[in-house]
DNA sequence: CTGAAAGCGCTAACAG
DNA sequence: CTGTTAGCGCTTTCAG
């Protein structure tokens, strides 16, 4: 009578176990185990037929069972806003680069500005229990992450501040960076100064608004409403607010681009004038010397560094209340920031 | 006599389990196990009971644990050269959302171009059992994923071939953008013209440097050694490259530019010259357009999309033999490249 | 120096 | 509809 052969799905397509091993080389599980870690107390020859057995049967260790026995993954998370915006590349390759020097790979994921897309990767991330969380915010309520945090998952937010928890920061200076890139076109001798940042859900862009504000008022500039537009940085949506501030009898003379997106396609827009507008962004862009654009500049990679820094501080036990830093911005004078009201 | 309790390292930093869930909503272990996962022919009132022992208790299913079980990770591996390249931003955020269609997050690893670390960070990926690998490689032999790909690690090499194994490939045609590219330049009067490329050992420089040579065989024209520079992309080997070929007394009047940093360098060495000299690039580069530099432009996107797409058809089941796609590049003439001889 | 046993948290398989 | 049992592949513990 042939015994019902119970034969549940090969899992990882049939691969070989630590037993399989053991089985092969002629020792116990255990001393695979030790092997296959470097654990010291095992003789040179038996390592040496391990070893054999290990490679005749292409075993590579597998990490599940791993994490799940020892409870740490070696691995933290970055929810950004879309991998393929230049400021945010820079930013994950230096988080996982840090990541790297303490043994920990990185699983990015993008929000799409999302709020609801950030919650769903965040918690699928902790699902997976990745060690810590660096989260650049979608939306602004992170209560959500409050368990997961109390259950020890470190989280570090960046470039925006965590809503309604208390949590460590990496911000740049976007209040201070504004304002002294509005006070420079100012002090080139513009009044009307128009500013198109990203959508006021979004912390940089109503803090960059007040940079603008407060650079105006502090120079005694009345700001018109129709000077300043938030919204999508969708190129047709912010051409459409370019064209709106230059015409009509009082065009501004002078530009303030609240991101990096802002600032390409407003170079866009200005780039078949004839009179010249002035123009200083936020956000440095590749080649934005060779259009002698002036910008704001933050160091995306210094942001994602910093952020990783303070996180695996956190991995590594230190305690201290949520740390707020935030890192300086630097105005980098190339030409458009510099002309003169015609 | 107080029992012995070993007090093994709090997991996870004590986090309820569905034993902990189950034990609070009197239930089994498996109807939470049903909750969680939306499993079928639980009664309403069940479902609801568990529901709020879940919430109160702020219970996560631990997916290490199901991983285990399953033998699935529903994550992928992209292992590329840097994600702060603008090539490979666009490229990876493509990859993550056909990956996220499929409901896998995706583990993302630059290798810097270094056939080491290339390799460290697959075999890493492999440990964790991810259930498909995306690789641009940087090394020339990847005889080491053989087992790997056999034990069921679903495997797609991109932008370049796969050395000594036989893989799916999703390239772009290098030789055929470039041959085109200066075609392009030729048509336009230019004889002596110049290539500045990557390293010999990545293929796509070779095959970039071999659309040239055909291209200028293809006119009669002899290349002259002095016209051909592969080796780093830095911005200063990439100048001195620049300035030799433009000085002597039969300097090039025309310079084809094996890849997007190469591009950039040279538009910046160019920008100060007073003698014109035409310019093709090879990739696109963002305000490519505002300076008129002609591009062949690949679309990165596009690469990284059909590579996961081919990825989950693989995992899906697909088992036919390896496939090699070939993408094709586009000419797009912004100015540099039509630019005549001086 | 080596190995047997227990169990991480979950899901598959089977009974009720 | 619900619960019990076994076990995924590894590390921990403890006994040789």
């Amino acid at each position: 009578m042939a015994e019902t052969t119970r034969h549940p799905e090969p899992r990882y397509g049939n691969r070989p176990t630590m037993k399989d091993v053991a089985a092969r080389a002629g020792v116990g599980l255990k001393t695979v185990s030790r092997v296959v870690n470097s654990e010291p107390g095992v003789t040179p020859d038996t390592v040496r037929r391990v070893q054999e057995a290990i490679d005749a049967l292409g075993f590579r260790r597998n990490d599940s069972a791993r994490v799940l026995r020892k409870g740490r993954t070696a691995s933290i998370g970055l929810v950004l806003e879309d991998l393929a915006d230049p400021f945010y590349g820079p930013l994950s390759r230096a988080v996982e680069e840090v990541a790297r020097a303490h043994g920990a790979l990185l699983i990015n994921g993008s929000s799409a500005e999302d709020p609801e897309r950030e919650q769903e990767l965040v918690l699928a991330l902790c699902a997976r229990r990745v060690d810590g969380l660096i989260v650049i915010p979608a939306g602004d309520d992170h209560r959500y992450l409050e368990q997961e945090i109390r259950a020890g998952i470190a989280t570090v937010f960046v470039d925006r501040p965590a809503g309604r928890i208390d949590a460590d920061m990496v911000l740049s200076d976007s209040f201070g960076g504004s304002r002294q890139g509005v006070a420079h076109l100012i002090a080139h001798g513009h009044h009307r100064i128009g500013f198109i940042g990203d959508q006021p859900r979004i912390h940089t862009a109503t803090e960059r608004l007040r940079g603008y504000h407060t650079a105006m008022t502090d120079a005694g500039i009345a700001v018109q409403d129709s000077w300043v537009s938030l919204g999508s940085t969708e190129p047709d949506r912010v051409r459409r607010a370019v064209e709106t501030m230059l015409s009509g009898p009082e065009p501004v003379t002078a530009l303030f681009a609240g991101n990096n997106r802002v600032t390409v396609t407003a170079v866009r827009a200005l780039a078949g004038r004839e009179r010249p507008v002035a123009l200083v962004g936020f956000d440095d862009i590749e080649l934005a010397d060779l259009l002698g654009i002036t910008v704001i500049s933050q160091d995306a990679a210094a942001v994602g560094r910093t952020a990783a820094e303070h996180l695996f501080r956190r991995l590594d036990g230190a305690d201290h209340a949520p740390v707020r830093v935030e890192l300086p911005t630097k105005l980098i004078p190339r030409g458009s920031g510099e002309l003169r009201p015609s």
